[in-house]
DNA sequence: AGAGCCATGTAACCGGTTACATGATTAG
DNA sequence: CTAATCATGTAACCGGTTACATGGCTCT
């Protein structure tokens, strides 16, 4: 029974609240998708798989005025094997960033045009780390409100968007750094 | 002429020395691996497709003791083809990190081996954070003996390793205080 | 009238990894 | 004697993206 990691970040999702695929679509091409993406074509396929091999449960709802759907909800297995995953050692993940990429071979560009895109970059992850910083104030509040434990849901969200603070604040002042140089 | 993002970075990789497929390997999992990988698998043929495209041409030497090889040149059109992909737009990329995934459903786990995992995790940053300042000193020495000028090949370079440090020292700092809070 | 949301599915394609294949030389 | 290095290639597989397919309701 070895799940792919759509399969645990769906089942961690679903640990959360009961949803149907397409929740789960908005989710991962929302604040989730920060971290991890996918798109209904993998999740509806990936659901079906966690049914059959009975981690997650699901109940037909038939609408009037909407499409008839299907939401799902995490059985006990499925949070057995959740857990046993989450603390199983993982693989340093490798960068993989044609910005960078263009970095490394920006001494052959005219360095006007290559400072223009260092600083469309810049702008761009500045503005999500605002967001970010937002979403970040909000879950503290909640987290907090919730008794401020680490085995609260909370905390799990303030965890992701922190380090999603540090990595677009990092990123936006390397590009600044980098545009600023240039020109 | 639509090159993929391998065949820019092996371009930009030739721009700097003509060198082989193995070489070119070599570097993909060496320190230029740090923001984009690749193996000879993926090379070999890719290196065909910008030969046939005459953007490289390749000169066959043939060895006593080694097997022969192909050493393959950059020509003006592939010069040409990478300055203007340098400036091009590149839609800002998206981090899909496991680690993060897990921060996400931390309040599931045990907090006591969830720790552990995040103080593996810092450990590794860490330990790459220092090697990369080290890479760094000796880029910038190099980059100063050059003329400090933004068109030494030495400046991309140093723009990269920047980008990996400061990649690491966030990266370490969010273990940290994962594994901190944790325990 | 057209765009966008809700809702679920399948199929083709593509980039990248793993494995298969070969073979001499050198270092431990 | 075994493992690693040099050196180049092909083939199978797999995760993920794009596109195909359907269809009613709501907002502009």
């Amino acid at each position: 029974m070895n799940l792919s990691t759509l399969g645990y970040a769906l089942l961690g999702l679903l640990a959360r609240n009961p949803q149907t695929g397409y929740d789960l679509a908005q989710r991962l091409k929302g604040n989730v998708g920060f971290f991890w993406q996918a798109r209904h074509s993998q999740i509806y396929p990936e659901l079906a798989k966690l049914s059959e091999q009975r981690l997650v449960n699901f109940e037909e709802i038939a609408q009037a005025e909407r499409p008839d759907k299907k939401v799902y909800t995490i059985m006990e297995a499925g949070q057995e094997a959740l857990k046993a995953w989450l603390t199983e050692p993982v693989t340093v993940p490798k960068i993989r960033d044609e910005l960078v990429l263009k970095a490394y071979t920006i001494w052959l560009a005219e360095p006007k045009g290559a400072s223009e895109l260092f600083e469309v970059h810049a702008k761009a992850h500045e503005a999500q780390l605002e967001r970010y910083i937002e979403i970040k104030t909000f879950l503290e509040q909640k987290w907090q409100e919730d008794g401020g434990q680490v085995s609260s849901s909370w905390f799990g969200s303030v965890a992701a968007v922190r380090r999603g603070i540090g990595y677009e604040r990092e990123y936006a002042e390397w590009c600044r750094w980098l545009q600023t140089t240039l020109s």
